[in-house]
DNA sequence: TGTGCCGGGAT
DNA sequence: ATCCCGGCACA
């Protein structure tokens, strides 16, 4: 994990900074700049030579050895980034890449990327490896040094890692619509029962200054909305850039399921795109990208939505039929919980 | 695929 | 009225 800078990786670097500062700056309005293609061109030419399926970007330094955090994944092969740590990483992992599934099948392969973003005030600066941002920061804004090494670490505070889609960064920059609806929206409410929400627009995945404590991003899913007893509202839909996903969308979290599956651990997981949907109080929202608002689909015939009381079966299973209310075990709507 | 329950038949 | 179940909608 030493440094290992390829030919083209000083102007990446470069270039990497001068389009993203630009697309941070304004996502919207992607200047189609020649560079910006040959930047790129250099990235996959870069790319091609690591191993295929799981390469890593050369940014050597993009996770803190020996922290609490597990080094960041670039196996993305959507526009969302999940990462829990613990035995049920991977599982946890797959299943929710199919829980996010992308209708639209689009180039996803190794198109993440870890961006250090200068969080100075009025500062863009974006680097792709965290000791660039640190000596930006402390040759720029703390004033020290930039040759010395020195670091006493101060720099962390000023910096974020942001993940930027490379597809959609090269996309954008080539079929660029100005009008298109690609904005990150207003900024999702995640109405969570603790402070540790956060929801940004941007891609912060986490900053060093954080990685030790509990993540703010997490991804549940739920097969049952009574499981999740947390007090929450519907999450809204965090109106999603249908090909823009230099940002994502967090979800939100299940404080009794987070617990129940890692109880001492902190499990954190950073999701780009999609939003989950749930509970089925009023209509779900919908995952799909493409439909902007979704259609309930009221269904004519007037049949009731499905409450979402336990009902009978639920709770004391099929064994134990003989506890069930009678209208239950008769096979009508439950009496015993109601909705 | 499991669940909730409507509609309707049997007793 | 009570009991039972086919079948459908929904998650």
């Amino acid at each position: 994990m030493a440094a290992d800078p390829k030919p083209c990786h000083a102007d990446k670097e470069v270039m990497a900074a001068t389009v993203l500062t630009t697309l941070s700056t304004n996502p919207l309005v992607l200047n189609p700049s020649p560079a910006a293609t040959g930047w790129k061109e250099c990235l996959s030419a870069s790319y091609s030579s690591s191993t295929s399926g799981n390469w890593s970007w050369d940014a050597s330094d993009q996770s803190v050895p020996s922290t609490p955090s597990p080094p960041l994944s670039n196996d993305v092969n959507k526009s969302f980034l999940i990462y829990s740590q613990g035995e049920d990483n991977i599982e946890e992992t797959e299943s929710t890449h199919f829980l996010f599934e992308d209708p639209i099948p689009r180039k996803r392969k190794n198109s993440m990327k870890m961006m250090f973003k200068c969080l100075w005030k009025n500062c863009e600066k974006v680097l792709s490896t965290s000791s660039g941002i640190q000596r930006h920061i402390r040759t720029i804004h703390l004033g020290r040094n930039g040759d010395s090494d020195y670091s006493d670490g101060e720099e962390d505070f000023y910096y974020s890692e942001i993940e930027v889609n490379m597809d959609t960064l090269s996309e954008g920059l080539s079929n660029l619509t100005p009008t298109s609806p690609t904005t990150l929206g207003p900024p999702p409410v995640f109405p969570l029962s603790s402070d540790m929400a956060q929801s940004k627009s941007a891609t912060v995945i986490h900053s060093p200054l954080s990685q030790s404590a509990p993540s703010t991003l997490c991804h549940i899913h739920t097969d049952h909305a009574y499981q999740a007893t947390a007090p929450v509202s519907i999450p809204t839909v965090s109106s999603e850039p249908m090909h823009s996903h230099s940002a994502i969308s967090v979800s939100w979290q299940s404080p009794s399921i987070f617990f129940k599956s890692q109880p001492g651990k902190v499990t954190h997981v950073g999701i780009l795109s999609t939003v989950e949907k749930r509970p089925p109080v009023t209509h779900a929202v919908s995952k799909t990208h493409n439909a902007t608002i979704s259609t309930p689909k009221p269904s004519p015939g007037t049949r009731k939505p499905r409450g979402e009381a336990k009902k009978c079966r639920k709770v004391y299973g099929m064994e134990k039929k003989d506890l069930w209310c009678t209208a239950c075990r008769w096979k009508k709507a439950c009496q015993r919980f109601t909705d």
